[in-house]
DNA sequence: CTGTTAGCGCGTTCAG
DNA sequence: CTGAACGCGCTAACAG
């Protein structure tokens, strides 16, 4: 059932003009002049006919395409995350990007970076990209543009500590996911809530890492909290994160915040419905939205390589701590 | 700084042999015998030189690209929508097609659909295709796929309503999130939900509208529980409203399960950790990959439309009702 | 000014 | 295993 294309070769046929009209008129080429009535009529065919530019053909000749590939190596996509994607991807429909999600780790495996495929005009990453991935597509002169680093990470930890600090408590814990692919990240920002523990004279913080199964994390909560005295604050490394430790807590009786306080990270949409209302870190995502399309811009343009937006985080005190 | 692509002529010189004998080598051509020293001589070239075929050019070529446009319309990306789609995401690859995601709403706008940018070899959906943009890539042959329908959701609600009935409610609640995305599902669900009510013989269910934010819940639920009297069944229309509801509930001391139970769908991965833990719809995802992959390699060979895969929902039963 | 001709970009594929 | 045409749109050079 191979239903040809409609080529501008058939458009230039139908309106009697060339091929090169035709194209000069779609992208309404300013070095040309065409006049009213052919730009006219070519415009009434080509819509008669339904043509529509083959994006392959185009990409072929001028060697670049109008796609933002973004790359998410994670198993799930963070609401925000979504949020503020999708509020970008808006903004660039409006300049004549598309934009497109990678999801899922990429890397250990054989096979070829997504942008082999896509052809993307740019690049977007969370600062995890490998070495190697950076040198393929330096190879192919695509541009990367950072969304976030680790460092981000790092500074959530210290907000988490100075908070739970200023509400006084002095023996902290980092509460790690068990996620995979989110191992990385959490390093650094374990490393964030260590470096601020010792700038305040705490002790090193313990570190706990929580399953997502209630049972498990119960499990594990329990083993911790036998020997570990209260008042406790609880760094989590997310919301899904603090979650389990809530609802782990609850089995256990531990009231919070007065035995034990949480804090989680991300400011997910559910964190306001969690038993209390979880005290969390949020980035300010809004404000540096326009730099990052700037860059994003800028980087398909010239493929200027920007450094990465910078998303200040600010707690959100709500009842967990 | 416009670094030249290495092309598949670059390596036929450098190896001695014509550009015909690096395609058939590259794409290991079944119709074509080329002796193993050629071979051999031709992929070492291509790695030493990091040749990397041109996806534009090959799809310009052959007529279609080896990605597969997943459209999701939603704002948020649903945690075990996202586990799916990343599981058919690698088992695509490793049939040599590269899942990509365009996430938002499109339709009204002027905007071309995101596959006239991409040329994808297949688009799948969630059954809620405009029938414009149907129009659109029937006639550019791309085939859709559909990973599940509005249907699902009508026989969530009856599964709602079966298992809420069984444990003795009579009086129904079917409560819909205020996010403009999720309107269309939203209605077949509360239209299953009032169907089963009719087919047990109940008065038909009140209709809430709840939003996401805590007070808000709180509020609009207020206004509800004086004057429904308890007890109460609530079938969610997903597992953020049904926390939205716990919230509330909550904030108004209401037991649930005893005066107001709770049911959600989709059994999010946080749906264990809500206080109390919450009884959901789940969707049995696993059971029908292996159909939806097999609904996608067909579609992208031979342009088949198959019918959605059927994904049977089920009760997952917890403490919230 | 208005529009045309012709070649390019790169991998695929058919007839040798 | 090769030569050469081909898919489709872009654009420099050129003609009326």
């Amino acid at each position: 059932v191979a239903k040809k294309r409609v080529t501008s070769a058939d458009v230039a046929r139908l309106s009697g003009v060339s091929q090169a009209t035709v194209s000069y008129v779609m992208n309404d080429d300013p070095r040309q002049s065409i006049s009213p009535e052919t730009k006219q009529r070519v415009l009434e065919v080509a819509a008669a006919l339904g043509y529509e530019p083959s994006a392959a053909a185009r990409t072929l000749r001028s060697g670049t395409s109008r796609l933002v590939l973004v790359v998410l190596q994670f198993e799930q996509v963070d609401p925000n995350i979504a949020l503020t994607l999708n509020a970008l991807g808006r903004e660039l429909t409006s300049h004549g990007y598309t934009l497109v999600w990678h999801v899922g780790r990429l890397g250990a495996l054989r096979e070829p970076h997504p942008s082999a495929t896509l052809t993307p005009a740019v690049v977007l990453t969370f600062g995890d990209t490998l070495p190697q991935t950076e040198r393929f597509l330096a190879r192919f002169g695509v541009p990367i543009v950072s969304l976030g680093t680790g460092e981000g990470r790092g500074r959530v930890g210290a907000l988490q500590v100075g908070y739970l600090f200023e509400r006084g408590l002095r023996q902290l814990v980092f509460v790690a996911p068990e996620r995979p692919d989110l191992q990385g990240f959490a390093l650094s920002h374990g490393e964030g809530v260590r470096a601020a523990c010792a700038e305040r004279g705490l002790e090193p913080p313990r570190f706990l890492t929580l399953p997502m199964a209630r049972e498990g994390a119960r499990e594990a909560l329990k083993g911790f909290l036998e020997v570990h005295p209260r008042p406790l604050g609880l760094c989590c490394y997310n919301d899904e994160v603090a979650f389990a430790a809530l609802a782990g807590l609850a089995d256990h009786r531990v009231r919070v915040p007065e035995d034990v306080a949480v804090i989680g990270c991300d400011d997910i949409p559910l964190a306001q419905l969690a038993q209390p209302p979880l005290t969390t870190v949020a980035f300010a995502g809004e404000a540096s939205r326009a730099l990052v399309l700037e860059n994003i811009l800028a980087a398909a343009r010239d493929g200027a390589v920007q450094p990465a937006a910078d998303v200040p985080p600010a707690v959100v005190v709500r009842g967990s701590a």
